[in-house]
DNA sequence: TGACAAATCTACTAACTCGTATTATAATTT
DNA sequence: AAATTATAATACGAGTTAGTAGATTTGTCA
C-alpha cells in the first residue's frame, strides 16, 4: 500500500518516470537494505494507478537513450493522496510470525520451542548490531530523517529482546496450559436477548 | 508465509479439514481481532501446499452436511516445518508506513505533517487502549500465551508513542534538512576508483 | 402444533489486488 | 567485451472481497 502513495507523493512533486521513481523512493526510505523496492512494483503499481485514473502518461521522451514514459498525477490523484495524509496507518496489523512459530513449537511434536527462543535472540541481536553500526556512520547534518528511522527500528528490535527473555522466563507455565482450542460456536439462530 | 506455516504445523498435530484449520488458527494467535484470516486464503493456501507435496488430501467426508476434504500433512511437509523452526523470522521487514507517509507529508506542498503526526498518535491510543482493556481481561490461568502476546504489542505500541513524540520535537529540524534526493547516476559503467 | 422465516454456522469458490521473482531488452560507457 | 543503467513483460504467491449453498437452531404466526 505505501508503495502506491508514496508514488503518488513523488509524482505531487513532479512529473517522473518509473526508474526516477524508484531512486527517489529509496532515497526516501534510506537506501535498499531498508526497504528494496523492485522495478516491477514501480512499474505494475503505476499502471494500476493509471487505471483507476490517479496518474496519467504525460509524455514520452527519447533523448538519445532508451524510452521513457513520463507520469504525472491527476486532480483525481491529488485528492486520493490527501485522503491518506488524513488517515492513521492502519493499524499495523499485529500478525506477529514469530509467536505463530513459538506456539506452533510448542504443540508440535519434536519440535524445541528454547532453540527457536533461541535462534530468534540470535537474529535480532545481529540485526541490532547491523542497525547500531548504520546509525552511527549516518551524518545528522544532512541524514536526520534517516536517523530517526534506524532508532525507531532500534527500539523495536530492543523490545523485542526484552519480550523473548520475558517469554523465555515463562515459558515452563506457558507449557503447562493446554493449547487454546478453537471454542465450538452455537449453530443456528442465537437466542433472543 | 505464516499461514502457510501454521497450516503445516496444525497438520502434524493431526489430519484437519479446511475450516477446522481456521478455526484452529485464529484461537492459537488468540481471535480475530489480532489476525483475521480469510477462508480464501487457508484453501488457496492448502492447493498450493497440496502441489508441492507438502500435504495430501486423505478423503472426503460426507457425513450429513457438505463435503469436507481432509488434509494430512506428508513426510516432505514435516521436513519444510522443521527447517523452519531452525531459521529465524526473517528480519520483518521495516517497512514503514508511517514513516514514509511523513516524510512525503513534508515534501509535497500542502500537506501538514504535525496533523499527520497527531492523527497517528491518536490511533495510537486508541489501540493502546484497545489491547490494555484486552489484557486485563484476560484470564492469566488460561491465555498466558495469549496474554504475552498482547504484552508484546503493549511493548511496541509505547515505543511508537515515544518515537513519535521525538520525532515531533525535531521535525523543525528535519524540516530544515532538504529531502534526500536520488543521486542521478552516470549511466554506463561506472568510472574504475 | 406445524409451517415457515430469520439468523447463524459450516464448507468452500471465484475473482480480484498488491507485491515479489524472474527474465529479457536496449542503451551507454569503460 | 564487460559492466551497468533504464525499462518492461510474464508469472506467481499472499491476502482480500464477496460471494454460494446447505445445515441447524430459534422465533413467530396462523
Amino acid at each position: 500500500m505505501s508503495v502506491r502513495f508514496a508514488i503518488l507523493g513523488l509524482l505531487a512533486q513532479r512529473p517522473r518516470h518509473g526508474y526516477e521513481l524508484r531512486a527517489a523512493f529509496e532515497a526516501l526510505v534510506g537506501g535498499e537494505e531498508n526497504w528494496d523496492v523492485k522495478p516491477a512494483q514501480i512499474y505494475t503499481t503505476l499502471d494500476r494507478l493509471e487505471e483507476s485514473g490517479l496518474v496519467t502518461e504525460e509524455a514520452v521522451e527519447q533523448e538519445g537513450g532508451p524510452e521513457k514514459r513520463i507520469y504525472a498525477i491527476t486532480p483525481a490523484g491529488r485528492a486520493e493522496l490527501e485522503s491518506w495524509f488524513a488517515t492513521s496507518v492502519g493499524s499495523e496489523h499485529q500478525r506477529d510470525e514469530f509467536f505463530v512459530k513459538l506456539m506452533l513449537s510448542l504443540a508440535v511434536d519434536g519440535a524445541n520451542p528454547y532453540k527457536v527462543i533461541q535462534t530468534q535472540r540470535a537474529a535480532l541481536y545481529q540485526r541490532l548490531h547491523d542497525v547500531t553500526l548504520q546509525r552511527q556512520r549516518a551524518d545528522p547534518q544532512t541524514e536526520l530523517a534517516h536517523i530517526l528511522l534506524l532508532d525507531k527500528t532500534v527500539m523495536h528490535l530492543e523490545a523485542d529482546l526484552r519480550w523473548l527473555d520475558m517469554v523465555e522466563a515463562r515459558l515452563d507455565e506457558v507449557r503447562r496450559q493446554p493449547l487454546p482450542q478453537p471454542e465450538v460456536k452455537p449453530r443456528g439462530r442465537p437466542r433472543r436477548r
